[in-house]
DNA sequence: TTGAAAGCGCTAACAT
DNA sequence: ATGTTAGCGCTTTCAA
């Protein structure tokens, strides 16, 4: 490659015969320059390859940046835990740098709780902010607010259209169907049944579930296998019906197999498969979560589809402080891969450091 | 956390009444300072917590490091053209930190040829490398030569535990194997016959295939179904009788599946497989390369195991670049995760950036 | 053995 | 509108 020392804002000052803050200033268009001054610079910059140092830009602008994070509070929920676990981590990585990560928790089961919330964060005032729009409404209007004062913002593990953030991180759903679908149907030769559970303690999530359904039955549509037939049983564990229709649904000797579309619901459907001692159904979930793993190492969950939300945290943090900083532009859509985790090689992603 | 500036090396020499001079000739003990300096200064560090800016200390110290890749050619292997891939972008990623990065291709076929470009290496006394090390005998002598010159080095892809590298970036092959295993043997209740296959074009890589092999079978002995059957079939595709042994292999009636240790085989498998038109046979192979893919979107391989040369490329440039601008401790065993990839996730991998 | 001071490349305040 | 200059925190050279 191009080996001699790289190029510095001084060369291209003395090259287009102005002066640093000159270029500085073209650079950062800050203003204040006059054409003829901005047409040299300009003249310069598209002849060469100028690429910032931007370890003496951070120490040279010694600021200090502030990022919120609006997350469903972590102690109540193991996935939110970890969503948690990755805005830490970022924290520790970026403080160098000066930058601070809050996590400001909102209530997941209270819409109110996060209008007040997001309402607080503002005021606050920090520099950028990461928030996962749980609630549809609520979040559109926070995003109003965001924008009237011009703080950044990232959305994950939901995307919501309306606004403009600067980026979405998560995952295709409908993919993600997909991708349980092909799981559920391999090496299934005889006339089956499979169910797709929703077990949405979580009911903001309803969106989420509905598009991984549809991938779900869009596969096995394609699949032109007749003689599968799929039931769709949406349940609520607080129903008092609840272990009645799992138990009736367990009864049934054609069902070959549980989609479930929720990380927590994946445990509750383990715990009544292994009580049923219907071990031989094939039982697809979502998330490493403490209490899946269980169920994982058992035998009973045959595979999770991993959505990583420590790492989308982390990587939400990562492009806002690039933002902020070095004015890297983060990307628009951040889809993860779609992890499938199994018995065998659950601990490697466990121990892999990237958990 | 901690708010209020943090301290720097201004204020442990204001604090000792020494010179800032002094405080970091103590701190990186180059010697020259007199006992009683010495004392004043580490009484103040052990007093309060200093943390190195390590931007400053980059920029400050101004140095060019050299990194140097030894690898077989990418440019006759699509396996190592990946890690290619991996060492120029980690090349992109640094070298605005002034780190030089230079792959240094040996042919994978000839022990000498690595032995020779080793030695190449060291004269050209690069700051730190990145090796691949292929041939056992090869690399241990390699590795005396890089410690006898004290440059630091890491080891990717194949490990070896002599010598006394930074570290080892891979994956664990006995768990790859039963991850293999476990994929092949599930919704398979009939009796069966599963093939593994080392097509080792790739002779070096014995070891490797033997790992994967023993923790396959290992996986299916666990399981205690005696219904069960391994056929173990080293071919090699340059003999004469290779493609008469994957016909009567595929004549089988109760070849249920294959397992393929190498990425390049898998590709090879495929088209058998193809030709004697047995679809419905489940074939397990390693890593997205581009003629894999085809047979991936067809439906004829069912399975990959990503071993990700890209990304343990990338990490190790990472890690070595880390280690000799910040000191950061590279970690002894980076051990990848062993994904698993379908049809319906392998498009969520290639678009996610990670690739 | 020490301290002072000149960088590293960039930013930003301050004169012109 | 433009150039000059003083930092940012640390390293490293050079006198003393």
């Amino acid at each position: 490659m191009d080996f001699g020392k790289s190029i510095r804002i001084k060369d291209i000052a003395k090259l287009a015969g102005v002066s640093v803050g000159t270029v500085d200033r073209v650079l950062h268009n800050r203003g204040r320059v006059s054409d003829s001054a901005l047409q040299k610079v300009t003249a310069v910059m598209n002849q060469i390859e100028y690429k910032p140092n931007l370890i003496a830009r951070t120490l040279g602008s010694n600021k200090n940046y502030r990022i919120a994070a609006l997350i469903p509070d972590p102690t109540l929920d193991p996935y939110w835990a970890q969503t948690n676990l990755g805005i830490i981590q970022a924290q520790k990585e970026w403080s160098q740098y000066g930058i601070i990560v809050e996590t400001i928790p909102f209530d997941l089961y209270n819409k109110e709780s996060f209008h007040r919330i997001a309402r607080e964060v503002i005021d606050d005032g920090p520099d950028a902010i990461l928030v996962a729009p749980i609630f549809y409404y609520e979040s559109v209007s926070a995003f109003e607010l965001f924008q009237l004062r011009e703080i950044p913002y990232i959305l994950f593990n939901t995307n919501i259209l309306e606004g403009k953030p600067l980026g979405f991180i998560g995952q295709n759903l409908t993919q993600s169907g997909r991708v349980g679908a092909q799981l559920m149907n391999l090496g299934q030769h005889e006339p089956a049944t499979f169910a797709i559970l929703h077990i949405d303690e979580d009911v903001h999530d309803s969106i989420h579930l509905l598009e991984k359904e549809k991938g779900f039955r869009e596969y096995f549509k394609e699949q032109q296998k007749s003689k599968f037939e799929i039931v769709d049983l949406s349940l609520n564990p607080h129903q008092i019906t609840f272990d009645d229709q799992m138990r009736s649904l367990l009864e049934r000797v054609d069902l070959k197999g549980i989609f479930v579309s929720t990380s927590k619901g994946t445990a509750v459907a383990a715990s009544f498969v292994e009580t049923y001692g219907k071990s031989d159904i094939r039982l697809i979930g979502y998330d490493i979560l403490q209490e899946n793993l269980k169920y994982l190492k058992s035998g009973t969950i045959d595979f999770l589809i991993n959505q990583n939300p420590k790492r989308q945290a982390q990587l939400g943090i990562s492009h806002l402080a690039n933002h902020l900083m070095f004015k890297r532009p983060a990307p628009q859509m951040d889809l993860f891969p779609l992890e499938i985790i199994t018995q065998q090689n659950v601990d490697s992603y466990l121990e892999s450091g990237i958990h």
